[in-house]
RNA sequence: GGCCAGUUGGUGAAGCGGCUUAACACACUGCCCUUUCACGGCAGCAUUCACGGGUCCGAAUCCCGUACUGGUCACCA
């Protein structure tokens, strides 16, 4: 009985050999310095936040290099999978702007040569480089039950020793291999293990590219590398995979950073050079008085739909999350004219070792900023795509009133310094409501008049202008100038600087008097430029407010 | 409990031994500009970098210890 006997008594039906895979991966054709990432996700729901994060920077980090960037589902744990998973993964990626280059790319569509990029069709794959270590007297079989693995767990804890399968708690390791064949032929359950050949009072120490160097002890615990249904665990896939993948720089959440010296200890025992490694810290939220990671089940924001339902550009969550990865980015982006996300160069040198609070205003922030610089067609096409699936009645509107629609988008956009309005596409409804009869008409109207005019005095106003004051020729500036005229003769003064010294003299200012036809046509007291909104209104739709007003 | 990491205003952070009486941005407050709002401008918002020691002429920056926070110790990823 010899190890190979073992090796094929378990895996009979592998027929294949290392070499195989080797060959059949080969290194990629690609020039110096380009980084292979990937985004690896359990198919276990949608994408929120933090996997966003990693997988946007990883992305990034390809892109800026002329590399490639995959997608790689890792769903060995069966019993966790979730129903479309895949498919909301891709969803959720692709509707947010992320271009996968290479492996899934929809439920059950995959391109590129080192496929299959589903953990689960690569079971032959994983066996046989098991198999090979097996052979190699280098992992052996262990017929532990899940009963025994945790009364030796109780035992260490009581007696404070270190926790897990190693030493003379591993059982298993020193079985001969008549035993083993013995008890796999008599049909017990068991897992391959790793035959570890760390020594815990030895040091390793791994470089991180966002940490820096981390010092560990060697792994010495002899981990489960094939279980018993026959995949995988995470770590010997990630050996594996991101080996044959050649993936340049794994890309990950930093609960990944405590496992570093078994990863490090398997591409080792494999032969397998190690990728650059970058562990992200969580996105943290406060939660009372401490803090945690931002969770998938409760914070709604958590999830990537979320900010698509609510109409935030992608491109200003990206924003966001850069500004969050590297601290310079947001100089950069300011001083840059012309600037794009994607002539920034990303470092991971500069992203923070420690997790940041999720910030929503800030986000907020960059979205009113990036909205307002937006062209009006670009507004105009983006507002419709979003409210065809997420406001039916404001798709019909803007759809009916094309281009009304865009002159109102437009007012004091397209210049130097536009208006900041809205936040998201959702908000544009808040906000301009009242330029639709539909809304106007139907709405229940709440008139919020100055608090120095009465009713009364506001229905003598408007009558006023509408019949002396106001016509429609007029450019922005004679409009005005009318409009002081009309302050003159009520009593109302015109230069602001003159009320504020001298209250008492007037009954109010030309702000009130600007504020109540501003009110009378929209109910509102902000809104934006007022000329401009007459002039879309219309003389026809303004008479039948006045009429609405003093009903 | 072991191991690993982190700790600079309300938030994100810059800083890496003297240029810091701690940048910048968000939020907040006040003023100015102004027909409203928005924009813009100005000002305010940490006498101090978790705490305690040490090194040094000099420390937020280097070293040690403590505290606190987070991660991890599965046949989950």
């Amino acid at each position: 009985m010899t190890n190979k006997d073992l090796a094929n008594l378990i895996f009979p039906d592998i027929d294949k050999d290392v070499s195989y895979y080797e060959n059949l991966y080969p290194e990629r054709d690609l020039k110096d310095g380009s980084v292979v990432s990937r985004f690896a996700p359990s198919p276990t729901g949608f994408v929120h936040m933090g996997s966003l994060f990693s997988a946007f920077l990883a992305s990034k980090v390809a892109k800026d290099s002329a590399g490639v960037f995959y997608v790689r589902i890792e769903d060995t744990d069966q019993e966790r999978k979730v129903e479309n998973g895949v498919e909301n993964i891709i969803r959720d990626l692709t509707n947010f702007g992320i271009e996968i280059d290479e492996g899934v790319i929809g439920e059950g569509k995959e391109k590129g040569q080192y496929g299959p990029y589903i953990q689960s069709n690569r079971k032959e794959i994983y066996q046989t480089y098991a198999k090979h270590l097996l052979e190699e007297g280098l992992a052996y079989p262990c017929f532990c039950s899940p009963e025994e693995l945790e009364e030796i767990r109780n035992m260490q804890e009581i007696n404070k020793e270190q926790i897990g399968y190693y030493g003379s708690f591993a059982k298993c390791r020193t079985l001969s291999l008549e035993e083993q064949s013995k008890r796999i032929k008599n049909g017990e359950k068991y897992v391959i293990r790793l035959k570890s050949p760390g020594d815990i009072n030895h040091k390793v120490k791994v470089k991180d590219l966002i940490k820096g160097e981390i010092e560990f002890p060697e792994n010495n615990l002899d981990i489960v590398i094939i279980k018993s249904d026959g995949l995988p665990t995470y770590h010997f896939a990630h050996a594996v995979d991101d080996h044959l993948m050649h993936t340049t720089c794994v890309v990950r959440g930093d609960e990944w950073v405590s496992s570093l010296p078994i990863h490090v200890q398997l591409f080792d025992v494999l032969g397998f050079k190690t990728p650059k490694y970058a562990h992200l810290s969580p996105i943290m939220v406060q939660d009372g008085n401490s803090r945690r990671k931002l969770s998938k089940r409760k914070d709604a924001y958590a999830a990537i739909s979320y900010y698509h339902k609510l109409g935030i550009p992608n491109e200003a969550v990206k924003l966001y999350l850069m500004t969050i990865a590297n601290s310079n980015f947001e100089a950069w982006y300011q001083s840059t004219p012309n600037g794009k996300l994607e002539d920034f160069k990303f470092d991971f040198k500069k992203v923070s070792s420690s997790g940041s609070l999720f910030d929503m205003d800030k986000l907020l922030n960059i979205s009113k900023n990036y909205i307002s610089f937006l062209s009006k067609d670009e507004l105009y096409s983006r507002v419709l795509e979003w409210s065809k699936t997420y406001d039916q009645e404001l798709y019909d509107l803007i759809t009916k009133y094309k281009d009304e629609t865009i002159s109102f988008l437009n007012i004091e956009r397209e210049q130097k310094k536009p208006r900041k309005d809205y936040a998201s596409y959702s908000e544009i409804k808040k906000g301009a409501w009242y330029m639709y009869d539909e809304l106007f008409d139907n709405y229940e109207r709440n008139y919020e008049l100055p608090d120095n005019v009465s009713l009364e005095e506001a229905k003598k106003i408007i009558k006023l202008y509408i019949s002396k004051y106001y016509n429609s020729q007029d450019s922005e500036e004679e409009w005005f100038n009318r409009m002081k005229e009309m302050s003159k003769e009520l009593g109302y003064a015109t230069d602001m600087k003159d009320y504020r010294e001298n209250p008492d003299k007037y009954k109010g200012s030309v702000a009130d008097i600007s504020n109540v036809i501003r009110v009378v046509f929209t109910t509102k007291k902000t809104t934006p430029n007022l000329y401009n909104i007459l002039k879309i209104l219309g003389i026809d739709r303004m008479k039948k407010r006045i009429e609405m007003f003093e009903k």
